[in-house]
RNA sequence: GACUCGAUAGCUCAGCUGGUAGAGCAUAACACUUUUAAUGUUAGGGUCCUGGGUUCGAGCCCCAGUCGAGUCACCA
């Protein structure tokens, strides 16, 4: 491992610290009393409450004038100024603690604990007078400096999307509002929690291993589980284990999951992401689509102020209940001008082809269906909609509508022409759910290779009976983009999926000598070579004739090598 | 998958008919007792993504590759 001149500086600082008698990775503790938010916030009103405060966090800038400096520290909270004294630190005749520790051991990045008191300084900044500072952990590797001024103009932002989502954790230090993304997320999360939990739901943990993959239709991850030598799939969705429960008893179930696809990824698709699916029974779509604009309204407004109206992109989107009902065909009717109403797979093909929509031999109707509304219907709804009332096709789990057995009982909701949930009147006629698999494995053969499998433990459980029941899933990763105006899933994501790193590990003279090359020849091998890898695929002779060739080029002040030598090393 | 753009110091970026690299911040040293992107002076720091080619000579031109970003397609 080569390292840069700063990081050497900063073990050499380590090393200067542990020889004054600060540990600079102490074991214990440290005790808090204050955030700086807290000060920042309550410091004018009542300051002789700030006469003693300890707190905790990472050093974020420095700025030394002679016998005094100043510091910039972040905690959890927010940022605050320390003052150092040299006087006030080192009371006595000894101002190691000031001149050596503070001003050149200390650096950007360090953890340290502080104790002192608050005061406001000339400039009219709150700040700590420190009285003492304790190293809690120093930082070897120097963080990315962004900074602001007065005006709000940032400098030297760190912005590669690379560098910022492989190294989350120095996104997450030095770019401010990064961290308010994601407190939003698990706010968002905690608030839906909140509103079901309230409605009396249960909230269960379904298996993430699956032996089939079931639920929707997407191309899973499979794996193979050692001991009962059988392949296992990563869930695609949780919905058939949610209905199982629902057929055991439980009235109302929901569940925060991690689903997996394995599948394209771009800025709105990874392939691990996170889906809420709750399953209420003796509810129906109907129900559910006023359970579900409700539920996102008081998100909303919960995470966003009291506010229904959010902003995404140039656009503003309200959540306002009650939200717009559009059934699927009079959709596509408006925007395309087609009645595909009752229409075959042929008809269907010919309407896509006279609006310029590509299709296959192994689309279905639904597929077709679903193309005609993708292409030309969903970029149109950008405040939240419901569309309804799908062709039956396109929803093998969903019951067939009560007026019309051709449709179902669905609704997606769509908001900023993108699918944010899906909603059925769930299928519990295990006869119907049967031919519907069925029709699903004849797409399979046809060549659909997101057609469902049967899973006949679920039908097994139908045929027990399941009550009257309504689902529903939305996007958390969506929903949270909308929330927070980001356009990337890769920004509400704390870890999102990247091609794995490149580690180029760069050969050093240390190599060589780890493999027989005498510490004299080292340096001329890998100048020869540039690996042990290449040394070792060339012949002694070689060798021997390459390196002392390099000796005598570079008048290398070593004596010259024997050809038993060389067959010495390898 | 296609096209476009990018990769140079710890970070953000510059670089020129093709002549072995430059700024700001960061780092180091000195000065300075309340700074505000602190300041001033000085110094160090680079496999110019990788591999080939053209050339006397490549960070720059050509070819191939890696990684990333954007647009589109595919996929939900």
């Amino acid at each position: 491992m080569s390292l840069s001149e700063q990081e050497i500086q900063r073990r050499q600082a380590l090393e200067a610290l542990r020889n004054l008698g600060i540990e600079p990775y102490p074991a214990e503790g440290f005790e808090v009393t204050h955030t700086a938010e807290q000060i920042l916030s309550a410091f004018e009103n009542s300051p002789e409450d700030f006469v003693n405060v300890k707190l905790a966090g990472r050093i974020m800038s420095k700025r030394i004038m002679g016998k005094a400096g100043f510091a910039d520290l972040k905690d959890h909270t927010d940022r605050i100024q320390l003052y150092f004294n040299r006087d006030e630190i080192c009371p006595n005749e000894d101002k190691t603690l000031y001149n050596e520790v503070y001003k050149k051991l200390l650096d950007i990045g360090d953890f340290i604990g502080v104790e002192g008191s608050v005061f406001v300084t000339r400039m009219g900044e709150i700040s700590i007078q420190v009285r003492s500072f304790t190293f809690l952990s120093k930082s070897l590797k120097p963080l990315p400096i962004v900074k602001t001024d007065a005006e709000g103009n940032v400098y030297d932002a760190f912005t590669d999307p690379e560098q910022r989502y492989r190294q989350r954790y120095v996104d997450l230090v030095v770019n401010p509002g990064v961290k308010e993304t994601f407190l939003k997320r698990s706010k968002i999360i905690s608030s839906m929690r909140n509103y079901f939990d309230a409605h009396g739901y249960i909230e269960v943990e379904t298996p993430i291993l699956q032996p089939i993959p079931g639920g929707a239709a997407a191309r899973p991850f499979i794996t193979h589980h050692n001991a009962l030598d059988i392949p296992l799939y990563l869930r695609i969705a949780n919905e058939l284990y949610l209905k199982r429960l629902i057929v055991g008893g439980f009235d109302g179930v929901y569940e925060f999951a991690k689903d997996f696809r394995n599948e394209g990824m771009d800025r709105t698709h990874n392939p691990e992401f996170t889906v809420m699916e709750i399953y209420v029974a003796y509810k129906d779509y109907q129900w559910m689509m006023a359970f579900t604009e409700k539920m996102l309204e008081h998100v909303v407004k919960e995470v966003n102020n009291g506010d229904t109206e959010v902003p995404v992109g140039d656009r503003k989107i309200n959540f306002q209940a009650p939200f717009k009902r559009v059934a699927i065909l009079d959709a596509i009717k408006e925007h395309t001008g087609f009645d595909i109403a009752g229409m075959n797979e042929q008809e269907l093909r010919d309407v896509c082809k006279q609006l310029g929509i590509e299709t296959d031999e192994s689309m279905g109707k639904a597929k077709l269906i679903d193309e005609i509304f993708g292409e030309k219907c969903e970029p149109n709804y950008i405040q939240p909609t419901f569309i309804t009332d799908y062709p039956v096709e396109m929803s093998p789990l969903c019951k067939k509508h009560r007026n019309d057995p051709s449709l179902t009982e669905r609704f997606e909701l769509m908001v900023n022409g993108k699918e944010l949930a899906n909603a059925y009147t769930e299928l519990n006629d295990p006869i119907d759910q049967r031919a519907r698999f069925e029709e699903q494995l004849q797409l399979s053969e046809k060549g659909d290779d997101e057609a469902m499998f049967i899973d006949h433990d679920f039908l097994r459980a139908l045929e027990y009976g399941m009550p009257p029941t309504a689902g529903m899933g939305i996007g958390i990763d969506r929903l949270t983009m909308f929330l927070t105006n980001k356009s990337s899933i890769q920004e509400v994501l704390f870890f999102p999926q990247m091609r794995p790193e490149k580690t180029k590990s760069v050969p050093t003279p240390a190599d060589f000598v780890k493999a027989g090359v005498p510490e004299l020849w080292a340096a001329a091998a890998l100048d020869a070579y540039g690996s042990v890898e290449e040394m070792r695929k060339a012949k002694d002779t070689q060798i021997h004739q390459k390196l002392n060739g390099l000796r005598k080029k570079k008048k290398l002040d070593i004596p010259a090598l024997s050809l038993e030598d060389v067959q010495g090393w390898i």
